[in-house]
DNA sequence: ATAAAAGTTGACTGGTCAGTATAGTCATGC
DNA sequence: GCATGACTATACTGACCAGTCAACTTTTAT
């Protein structure tokens, strides 16, 4: 018998890895099952239904991703670095998620929220939620920057939710062109967007 | 009996509506039919499959919305105009959707697009070729506006990628957040993001 | 008038769906 | 050694899925 963690955590990131590459009425429980090497009574030993198990791996996901971004904002790195480092990291993730899927996937928060997000409250609110975290990083980087006057912008909450809004359509956009290339230019654009000064290279 | 037209645009209009605001994958035939009043085997009688439906319900929604876009993006309007009532025709009609369904609902393509898009080649394909062809409205006012010296963006083609990846991701988040109020600063934002000197009330 | 074509009907197929039932296995504590 | 509770295995349920089929009705062309 593998330990609990083990069967649990093996459903969580296959189901997250399947849903992300395809979507969340595509992939089947049994799918899951059968792509983890487990039996679904252990599914529903774990997780309560379909929808419970996407939103632990959502949470899991950002459990396990929220070093990285915590490392990537440090406030000992200066603030436009960090928004570069940031759409270096994203455009890296989908190069290495593509090559593995042969497909490019965009972000899976948005993808599953926005495909659920009118009839299922527990993901479309998870969703929500992360991709709110995500935001505060990037407002805080362009707060900082203000502060230190390398950006044009004025309003760090309303720039971010731009900001965001343009990482989130840039990706969408990957993700139905099925084209890395979309994501090339998102540093620049972002860049341009806040009126970065001066861009570290 | 009804006329051919009226079966198939049926069906077209009911599968086009109920997978636009809830998914493609959580609608079924028989949900189409049932709601439409039409038997299932008049929906095979005129569709190959529930994807081809997909397919000739995007094409038949762009041709009923192509007049009104070709209207707003005459050359009679100026070039800023045209921009500001895209971005106002799109709040009133995401507006309208959430007042009769419930929910905000995004743009029906980007969200069909982005759900079928690893697994289904015909829906994916068409979602981006009419993603394109809404972008090169955006290309030719924007070129107008610099060649009038409205605007401080230089390249077309690159802000209008920009200009509709903004919008696709704005209202992501809009049918995320559930919230239209995501979709109040468009105008704005896309205003100035393609530095736009003069803005026309 | 008639026959072909176009459209309609609803029952049907075989498979898959999410989720359940139940019996069994294993680690641990006493 | 044995009781307990966490975990696993597998068969099962009933609903629903996309899609088929053949009989039927209406329209249209001749």
């Amino acid at each position: 018998m593998k330990k609990t963690c083990e069967t649990k955590e093996k459903l969580l990131q296959v189901g997250f890895d399947l849903i992300w590459d395809s979507s969340y009425g595509s992939v089947s429980v049994d799918d899951i099952c059968k792509r983890a090497g487990i039996n679904k009574g252990s599914f529903y030993h774990f997780f309560r239904s379909k929808a419970d198990l996407v939103v632990e791996a959502c949470e899991e996901y950002w459990r396990e991703h929220r070093p990285e971004m915590d490392r990537m904002f440090s406030p000992q790195v200066p603030p436009l670095e960090r928004i570069q480092n940031l759409c270096r990291i994203i455009y890296a993730d989908q190069q290495q998620k593509a090559e593995k899927y042969g497909h490019v996937c965009g972000c899976p928060y948005a993808s599953v929220g926005s495909e659920v997000a009118t009839f299922d409250e527990k993901i479309r609110s998870k969703s929500e939620e992360l991709m709110s975290s995500k935001r505060k990083y990037i407002e805080s980087a362009i707060a900082d920057a203000i502060r230190e006057g390398s950006v044009t912008v004025k309003d760090p909450v309303a720039a971010s939710y731009t900001v965001q809004s343009l990482l989130m359509g840039m990706m969408l956009e990957a993700r139905v062109q099925n084209d890395l290339k979309v994501l090339e230019g998102m540093e620049s654009t972002v860049m341009n967007f806040i009126g970065a000064k001066t861009v570290a290279v």
